[in-house]
RNA sequence: GCCGAUGUAGCUCAGUUGGCCAGAGCAGCUGAUUUGUAAUCAGCUGGUCGGGGGUUCGAAUCCCUCCAUCGGCUCCA
């Protein structure tokens, strides 16, 4: 029999040629089908819509709101800007050039010539002109001899180098127009659908990501099958840099930096101090119910304390320089973290099993020398305050502890309405052990405590090999900012090594030494990096129980000043953050600026309302809550802020 | 640290074949106006054009260098 059974995601099963193409069953299907599908998932490889299928098989037709059909279209993009490429550098070589979640890039070695932003332009015409020629992507498997030989011809070592990595009879070419590439697909039919283009930056990009190896120039971009998708899409990404924390930061007057005081340090003005602490009492009200121990220790420590820790022979090159005193010999550094410190605290006494868990908690800032490349606003700075806590526990307590750190994080999540984050188990490298301390078993144990944990607490994970620290794995919680970048929040680490180091102990039932296990946790992170993000995710319309100014008095005209002013007070007397705008302006224009400073409630103060006691009550973005007494309003912010923070959070059991 | 770009008043930005004392709006100050839900009017102040060096009769403009920032890469205890 020449026909095999396919299966479609809605589990009907057709009968087909044996050999017959994704395309072909799209066409089988319909006619408008078979012109927007990008690529097929053939029992659940992604391949090209050309690529016969032999045996039975459950198949999916990718369209373009299915990432593997986007992952084809920019894929087949990033060819069609190499053979743009091609056609307008001669002699240009290719590195690699993958679909990306947002576009493609292509890395490229331009020998001596140079490209710029402006050239872009050129690029971008010259692949609209070959995209509508309506050139296929043809795929060909080659031997290893032929396409090392392919390469050698064309003098392009970056290739020649992937190809002998590979295994021969793995190997397949794909050519569109005057282009060919090596490369395992899968692609889309032809060019002839890719509309709309826009190439977007230019960067350096190590070869295959190694610093020590040659700097290729890689170009990004991004695709879309229509010229209004393109639109969005650059609609999109200018509405993202207003929610950019560096603006928001500054125009909302939360902080700032000096070149003078140094790049990647913060300087936190009144208004970013004022919200820092209020997050910094929320969760200092969790860590109380849960049994943490405030402890606060020095912003320098003898180098000895990070000898002993190693964190001296893994970061020393790469930190400030030690600090000297007159004491010859002597040497400090900057603490780059907390855990040595609370490390000492531990030993201040003898423990015992019944002391165990001991949870030291600290806003603890500690200062790292990032590489200048690195700083970027307050996300990636030089000097920092982790919310940091060190657990010391005994071996039957790690689950439990562990579980309840998780709890407090998602807590925090939830308070603050993070809801698309991801969970990151960060295990070692699974081949490469060098960069790691500590022994295998340790190691193994760590990672399973995680893992179990993780799992009990029914957290959606993906686990990342090659991302733990060096002294034990993670759970990290990542969200990504305005612009997409992926950044890492909450952490909590579990840790054999350091308690090894500082022999740290306590005696059993048994009145034998054992050691405990150390969890470090951070569920914000860092105050700088969680204020970021937070902001971004507001777009600074921060929740009313954080922002600076819960509201804002506005007098319709001198003579309502001294009412305006009483009922600030009033406010205030209430616990209600209240500012008062009687400047000598048009209430128009007071409106105006306070709702560009994002006040969420403006309170409009005139002949009425000072007759009657009450505000007129206007939320930010113009939406009118009416007229209400003083103190009823003065409720109203109380039971908002009440419903937005919940109860803080505390162990269950 | 590496590749590329940018840097003009507190903020946003004009100012290109190098050439009169470097401009605007907003902010600030002074005065007038006393305002009812997103910009009242007038006047004034403010910049050694990121720092330093060079080319030139002459540099915001061209060159070198340093610094900072932006987009990536690498790194992230």
């Amino acid at each position: 029999m020449n026909s095999i059974k396919i299966t479609f995601p809605d589990g009907s099963v057709k009968d087909f040629e044996k050999g017959v193409t994704g395309y072909q069953i799209a066409e089988s299907i319909s006619p408008r089908l078979a012109a927007e599908v990008l690529s097929v998932s053939v029992d659940g490889q992604v391949t090209d819509l050309r690529q016969p299928i032999e045996n039975d098989a459950t198949i999916k037709l990718n369209k373009w709101d299915d990432d593997e059909g986007k992952l084809a279209f920019w894929h087949s993009s990033s060819h069609l800007m190499a053979e743009a490429l091609e056609a307008i550098y001669p002699g240009v070589k290719f590195g690699i050039g993958p679909a990306i979640e947002n576009g493609f890039y292509y890395d490229i070695d331009l020998g001596d010539k140079v490209i710029v932003e402006a050239d872009l332009k050129k690029v971008e015409d010259k692949m609209l002109e070959l995209a509508r020629t309506g050139e296929k992507f043809e795929r060909k498997n080659v031997t290893k001899a032929e396409a090392l030989d392919y390469f050698t011809n064309k003098n392009d070592q970056y290739k020649l180098e992937l190809i002998n990595d590979l295994k021969d009879g793995t190997i397949s070419f794909y050519t569109n127009g005057k282009f060919m590439d090596l490369c395992r697909g899968p692609h889309i039919m032809d060019t002839s659908i890719i509309k709309a283009i826009k190439l977007t930056s230019i960067a350096g990009a190590y070869w295959r990501g190694d610093e020590k190896r040659q700097m290729l120039t890689r170009i990004y971009g991004i695709t879309f099958p229509k010229k209004s998708m393109l639109d969005e899409y650059l609609k999109v990404l200018e509405e993202a840099k207003k929610r950019d924390h560096r603006k928001l930061g500054k125009d909302l007057e939360l902080f700032a930096f000096s070149a003078k005081v140094g790049p990647g340090l913060p300087l936190w003005l009144p208004r970013g101090a004022e919200l820092r602490m209020r997050l910094e009492n929320f969760l200092r009200k969790v860590q109380t119910n849960y049994g943490y121990l405030p402890v606060i220790t020095p912003h320098i420590g003898q180098k000895e304390l990070y000898v002993t820790s190693g964190h001296w022979a893994k970061y020393g090159k790469d930190s400030f320089r030690p600090i000297t005193t007159p004491q010859p010999g002597e040497e400090f550094l900057l603490k780059p973290m907390n855990c040595p410190h609370h490390c000492e605290i531990y030993k201040t006494k003898p423990r015992s099993y019944r002391d165990l868990p001991l949870r030291y908690a600290e806003f603890g800032t500690v200062y790292r020398y990032e590489q200048s490349g690195e700083l970027h606003g307050l996300t990636r700075v030089r000097g920092f305050t982790q919310d940091d806590a060190h657990l010391f526990v005994r071996p039957d307590q790690l689950h439990d502890e562990f579980c309840k750190v998780i709890d407090i994080v998602l807590y925090i999540f939830k308070t603050l309405k993070f809801d698309q984050y991801t969970a990151q188990i960060s295990l070692r490298d699974k081949v490469d052990h060098s960069k790691y301390i500590g022994s295998d078993e340790n190691w193994e144990r760590a990672e399973k405590a995680i893992i179990d944990s993780a799992a009990e607490k029914g957290l959606k994970t993906k686990v990342v090999y090659g991302e733990a620290a060096f002294y034990g794995p993670k759970l990290d919680f990542m969200v990504k900012d305005a612009i997409g970048r992926q950044w890492q929040l909450g952490t909590i680490q579990v840790d054999y090594n350091l308690p090894e180091r500082f022999g740290l102990e306590y005696t059993g039932a048994d009145d034998k030494k054992y050691r405990p296990i150390m969890i470090h946790r951070a569920p914000f992170g860092s105050m700088e990096r969680f204020v970021a993000v937070l902001l971004e995710h507001t777009a600074g319309n921060l929740p009313l129980w954080l922002t600076p100014d819960q509201c804002v008095v506005l007098p319709v005209g001198e003579k309502f000043n001294d009412y305006a002013k009483k009922v600030c007070n009033s406010l205030k007397n209430s616990e209600i953050r209240a500012a008062l705008d009687d400047r000598n302006e048009t209430i128009g224009k007071r409106i105006r600026e306070n709702e560009l400073k994002k006040m969420p409630y403006l309170l409009i103060v005139g002949e009425k309302e000072m007759g009657a006691d009450t505000v007129s009550v206007r939320q930010q973005g113009g939406k009118d809550l009416g007229t209400m007494k003083v103190a009823e309003f003065a409720k109203f912010i109380q039971d908002k802020v009440k419903e937005e923070m919940g109860e803080p959070a505390r162990p269950t059991d």
